[in-house]
DNA sequence: ATTAACATGCTACCATACAAGTGTACATGT
DNA sequence: ACATGTACACTTGTATGGTAGCATGTTAAT
């Protein structure tokens, strides 16, 4: 929220691609390359280089070396493992938040569902997200666990991707807000296992939905079968 | 454990650092720069500024602009993060685990046990580490979370040093080989509780060690103080 | 003696040039 | 018609030169 300073070029390159391949702005499969980013944007390859390989890093692109570079499809069998990793962490920071919770702290988690809110009646998707993923991370600053808050959000963008789908697909469902008001409850309540309850239905909530998903954007995912690592060559 | 193709300069570059790192060879506070790493290696500064944005992102070095860079202080809090997210994770994965175990995953274990006893014998303490290591990567590839395994082997990168720092202070403990073989017999006996509570024990036992470490290498950590984010300036 | 201005040497950052691998289109030979 | 080789247009990987910012030491001024 602090003003920043004007960073390098390079991250500024990173951020936007970022936004625009989370967005799907930059659809899955996209093939894009260095020098055709660093003349769109007027800068040298270097930087953009570097941003291609931090987006690597984060699974949202896919560098094959002398050949070219991709949008990564979408790894259901990730996704799976990332929405694994967002659960546990969650149970944990619940356990802690009800043990050490402040009024401020549930007051800011009141405010976000205002915020959203608003965002689902203005039916503007990214702000919707950009407001749920506001409200989870009001649980980990409280209990000082904001690395795990952003090594989530780092290791989310095949999650993040198929919950944009999702959203766009369909309305957005108002009861990922009454989902909200649920857990806040439960924290006041001091119930964690309430809490944890209604966490694991609301972070399963979009896998029930992707096969419709699927068959409607089906060049989007990754096939299975190509797995890159298990070549049999000639022992 | 698959005979890797002669990978990318940038990526050779990038291991020997890290093992040098994570390895207390290169001391925390230690001042590197891409043209000392780069004459040393004879390569050119390219790969090697690659590799340090990578170290960069797992926490592992600090790149101050038109500074220089440096191999980063172990910032306890930071430990504390990432023994938390170890042990988060381990929890779901010993749930699943016993919902869908196998014996050849127990078997696995055993073996990984036995190694771990031969390293504890010779006094290697790398050996040592790598085969605990190991012994937890099972369980998640049993369980199909890999991604999860090596999430959290890059984002200990802190708390492996202190690790190594600890064995390294003291004679290597036992007690952690009897805990492993209480973990399995836990296991065997589909006593998730069990294996969580041993879990417990077993990731949080370096913590209280941490205060004696702390007087013999003060300059190894971070001091809580300087924290370059806040400023308090004229407002 | 103290302090401000400046020169110097260091750094990471970026631009650019070159090298090396990959796939495709096209020509060539059979 | 078909297989085969080959030049070429792409890609990412690496090397190198130049620039701007920071820290330090020296000098000059007060």
């Amino acid at each position: 929220m602090r003003a920043k300073k004007a960073s390098s070029i390079s991250n500024t390159v990173y951020d936007l691609l970022y936004k625009n391949i989370v967005n799907l702005n930059l659809p899955p499969g996209t093939t894009i390359s260095e020098k055709e980013i660093a003349e769109k944007l007027n800068v040298s390859r270097t930087p953009v280089r570097e941003a291609f390989i931090k987006l690597s890093q984060e699974a949202l692109v896919n560098i094959i070396p002398q050949k070219g570079t991709i949008v990564s499809r979408i790894d259901l069998a990730r996704v799976q493992e990332e929405r694994f990793l967002r659960e546990s962490l969650e149970f944990s920071v619940v356990d802690l938040f009800v043990k050490s919770k402040t009024d401020s702290g549930l007051l800011k988690m009141n405010q976000m569902i205002d915020k959203q809110k608003k965002a689902l009646k203005n039916l503007e998707i990214l702000e919707f997200i950009n407001y749920d993923d506001e409200f989870h991370r009001i649980m980990f600053e409280e209990t000082n666990k904001l690395l795990c808050y952003n090594l989530i959000k780092s290791f989310s963008s095949h999650y993040r991707r198929i919950r944009y789908l999702s959203l766009k697909i369909e309305n957005i469902p108002a009861n990922v807000i009454s989902q909200h008001e649920d857990l806040v409850q439960a924290l006041k309540e001091n119930n964690s296992a309430k809490a944890q309850s209604i966490l694991r239905k609301h972070i399963q909530k979009l896998i029930f939905e992707k096969e419709e998903i699927f068959t409607v954007y089906p060049d989007y995912f990754q096939k299975e079968e190509d797995n890159i690592d298990d070549y049999t060559f000639i022992s």
